[in-house]
DNA sequence: AGCACGCCGACT
DNA sequence: GTCGGCGTGCTC
């Protein structure tokens, strides 16, 4: 018998009292998560001063570990049992007036959590905006509301002229009212109002402040386009699944120029008629005022939701969406999260951007978010794409979700023939210019008739490389394993990775030898070589250099717009979605930069980039073409882009996958320890994967046939192994890739291990479920 | 992720 | 004797 128990021998339990027993009965507790990479909620105890305020969805203030500090922490539920029989502390203070997540959101949040080997505040802490965190916008203030029977009171009193001048104002009024707004209503100074709150007879009241949520004015909604056979057809699709009342994730594959926004419009026209609200999400870059217009033309309430939104605005629009003033919310990534109480859809444009994907913790989906949100409330999900991820398109294939696509582009314009142009022996591009002959002569003609072009090509500034005759190796960043970029206009060496930026050596840093050569072209260089080549034509760079101030962006669309440039030249930038009639001609100037990337979807990624550049011609009346320069004009990816032939790819690209057992076919998680000193981030992985081995080692195999279905694999450790770039930001980088059939099986893997693995202080370790990016 | 606790070495 | 180094393990 434990010293415990023989205690209770000669100390028995005191009888409880009965309000004891009540008050035991009726006590409350708050369970509370904290940004951190923990697994566990935590319970407190609530004091009776808060028990009628504090709800889900706000944050408190409790004490926390051995020292009891006071942290932050979001109440995530309220129980009337404690889980545990542990003495529990209690809430030291509540920090919201309203629940700043719905019980709704909190699951979603729980989910994520989960599922991407997160803390479950660590993910609350990303989803609710700072502004909104912060009230930005609103201030502390006090009210003044009538003590109980003032009038009564006052009466038996003879006040001073201006103190019952106040008193009969506020009981006018019959709500709360401001220090400055009950002065000016009573035309005094708040020294009578300061009177009359110490004689008790009014009260002050904290609060705060209104935030002015005023709607955009009026605008006049142009009517909804006729939509073509295909067009219709999807869109009947789409009704019969919005009218279901059921979940169904729809993959719409549309070529580019086939019209796909306007089967959004029709969509969410349907949903908001019946008083509910859409999601659209689109890539960072296609977040345009041109974009932003196209949705505001056709709905009387928007929101736009982007990075660039002062904390005041995005407060306000996140109020305005919760109180159900919008129909329609257009954002990034984090617009899935809006917290909006009547969801109607979610829709999901260019559903192959990785910008998709958060790179920092929690490094969620908005693609796999979207796709849980929309299961939990019973909506539709709308995915849209010219080159759908591979993922999506064996969801579809697999009959999960449903596909629809528009086969043909609006008015039955053809898509541009694309012409590879291998430059191995191109005279031009031998000598070192980007523009092969070919191109050239293509650029001369287009502008002869007085066509538009565009010219592509994937990197900034003006020089990649600046390389040493004697090391036979680029000049590299000092603190990451990149070579510097020349940028001509700043006259300095950037790096791409990094801050890091000097003015131009004469010598080689390493060896110390003269003889310096500059190689490669960025867009800086790009334009130089066009500007001589052409030089009549008004030329525009567009990269995230030349577009740095705000608005500038926009500015320069509308310019080639409006046929105020020839030849437009940039980076991704210039491949997203726009609609430029007069493009007769798209050149890309070197399609395989992107194929040579470490990464498992590097043929994914320039078939992509290489079909939407190509969509950016032939929308308008007259034809337009497009040339590819490559040098491995026989690359099967690159021959299937140049045929439009999407279905040809994905076959060829699933066989590889399914054969490599990658995604779609594999779950993938990505361990990656990062540290100061490269032996001991050796050290650390290695551990970490020995670790991982043991526990596989030890799980038992199941009997055979007892799992139902597809054959059990168990989760596979590859590596680890040194990052593609080993050294970013003067840290070594090592990694290992986890794959197994299903991302359960590596959650549960990983959350097993997870407490047994012990990391040095100065060495830091992040788990990336679903990696897009494995640099 | 922090942070307090512990158990070891070089100092007033 | 004590200050403080960093591994270790817990946080309602």
């Amino acid at each position: 018998m434990s010293d415990a128990r023989q205690q209770q021998l000669f100390t028995p339990e005191p009888v409880p009292l009965p309000f004891e027993l009540a008050a035991e009965a009726d006590r409350l507790f708050a369970q509370v998560v904290f940004n951190r990479p923990l697994e566990d909620t935590y319970t407190y105890i609530v004091p009776d001063g808060l028990r009628e305020r504090l709800r889900p969805g706000m944050r408190v203030k409790v004490p926390f570990g051995r020292g009891n500090s006071l942290e932050t922490g979001y109440c995530v539920g309220l129980t009337r049992e404690p889980p545990t029989s542990r003495r529990l502390k209690e809430v030291a203070e509540l920090l919201d007036r309203e629940p700043l997540l719905s019980e709704a959101m909190l699951d979603l949040t729980r989910w994520m959590g989960e599922r991407y080997l997160c803390g479950w505040g660590q993910v609350l802490e990303t989803v609710v905006p700072a502004g909104v965190k912060a009230q930005a916008g609103t201030r502390q203030i006090v009210c003044f509301v009538p003590s109980a029977n003032l009038a009564e009171r006052v009466a038996a009193l003879k006040l001073p002229k201006k103190q019952q001048r106040v008193v009969d104002v506020l009981l006018a009024a019959g709500r709360p009212l401001t220090g400055p707004e009950l002065a000016e209503a009573a035309d005094c100074s708040p020294a009578p109002i300061q009177t009359l709150r110490e004689k008790g007879l009014i009260l002050g009241m904290e609060g705060r402040s209104e935030l002015d949520v005023a709607t955009t004015g009026p605008v006049d909604v142009e009517a909804d386009l006729v939509l073509n056979a295909e067009q219709q057809k999807a869109f009947d699709r789409v009704l019969r699944c919005i009218e279901s009342g059921r979940h169904e994730t729809m993959l719409l594959h549309g070529v580019t120029g086939s019209g796909k926004t306007e089967v959004y419009i029709r969509a969410i026209r349907e949903v908001v008629s019946y008083g509910r609200q859409a999601i659209v999400l689109v890539p960072e870059i296609s977040l345009t005022p041109q974009t932003i217009r196209r949705f505001r033309r056709r709905f009387p309430s928007v929101a736009v939701l982007h990075s660039h939104l002062s904390d005041v605005e995005r407060h306000r629009q996140w109020k305005r969406i919760e109180h159900g003033e919008v129909q329609v919310i257009v954002g990034a990534r984090s617009a899935i999260f809006a917290p909006a109480p009547h969801l109607g859809l979610i829709v999901i444009d260019e559903e192959h951007e990785t910008t998709f994907k958060q790179q920092t913790t929690p490094r969620y989906h908005a693609r796999e978010v979207a796709r849980e949100r929309c299961r939990r409330e019973g909506v539709p999900l709308i995915l849209g794409s010219a080159t759908p991820t591979l993922e999506s398109l064996q969801r579809a294939r697999d009959k999960h979700d449903l596909f629809l696509t528009l086969p043909k582009r609006v008015e039955a314009r053809p898509l541009p023939p694309v012409s590879l142009v291998d430059t191995r022996n191109d005279p031009h591009v031998s000598k070192g210019h980007s523009i092969g002959r070919a191109l050239r002569n293509a650029i001369d003609l287009a502008i002869r008739d007085a066509g538009q072009v565009i010219l592509f090509l994937n990197l900034r500034g003006y020089s990649p490389v600046l390389w040493c005759l004697t090391c036979q190796a680029g000049v590299q960043c000092p603190d990451c394993d990149i070579t510097l970029t020349w940028h001509r206009d700043r006259q300095k060496m950037l790096c791409h990775s990094c801050l890091y930026e000097a003015p131009p050596p004469t010598a080689c840093p390493k060896c110390g030898h003269p003889g310096l050569r500059y190689i490669g072209s960025g867009t800086q260089r790009l334009e130089a070589e066009v500007r001589t080549k052409f030089p009549n034509a008004r030329v525009l760079r567009m990269d995230s250099d030349s577009m740095r101030k705000p608005g500038s962006h926009d500015e320069a669309l509308e310019a080639f717009r409006q046929g105020q440039v020839d030849i437009l030249l940039g980076t991704q930038m210039i491949a997203k979605g726009l609609d430029f009639p007069q493009v007769t001609l798209v050149g890309v100037i070197d399609a395989d930069t992107l194929l040579h990337q470490p990464d498992l979807r590097a043929a994914e990624r320039t078939f992509q980039l290489i079909a939407q550049v190509a969509g950016r011609t032939g929308r308008g009346e007259r034809q337009g073409r497009v040339l590819v320069q490559t040098m491995n004009p026989d690359q099967p990816v690159i021959q299937f882009a140049s045929r439009h032939d999407y279905f040809g790819f994905a076959k060829m690209e699933l066989e590889s996958r399914q054969r490599h057992h990658q995604p779609p076919f594999a779950a993938l998680a990505r361990v990656v320890m990062r540290g100061i000193n490269e032996t001991q981030v050796q050290e650390a992985i290695k551990g970490v994967a020995a670790t991982l081995r043991a526990a596989i080692a030890a799980e038992p195999e199941p009997a055979a046939g007892s799992s139902s279905g597809s054959s059990w694999r168990p989760v596979k450790i590859l590596g680890p192994a040194p990052a593609p770039v080993l050294r970013l930001r003067k840290q070594f980088r090592y990694h290992m890739l986890l794959t197994a059939e299903t991302p359960e099986q590596l959650a549960t893997l990983w959350r097993r291990v997870k407490s047994d693995i012990v990391v040095p202080d100065d060495i830091e370790m992040t788990i990336d479920v679903d990696p897009v990016d494995m640099r």
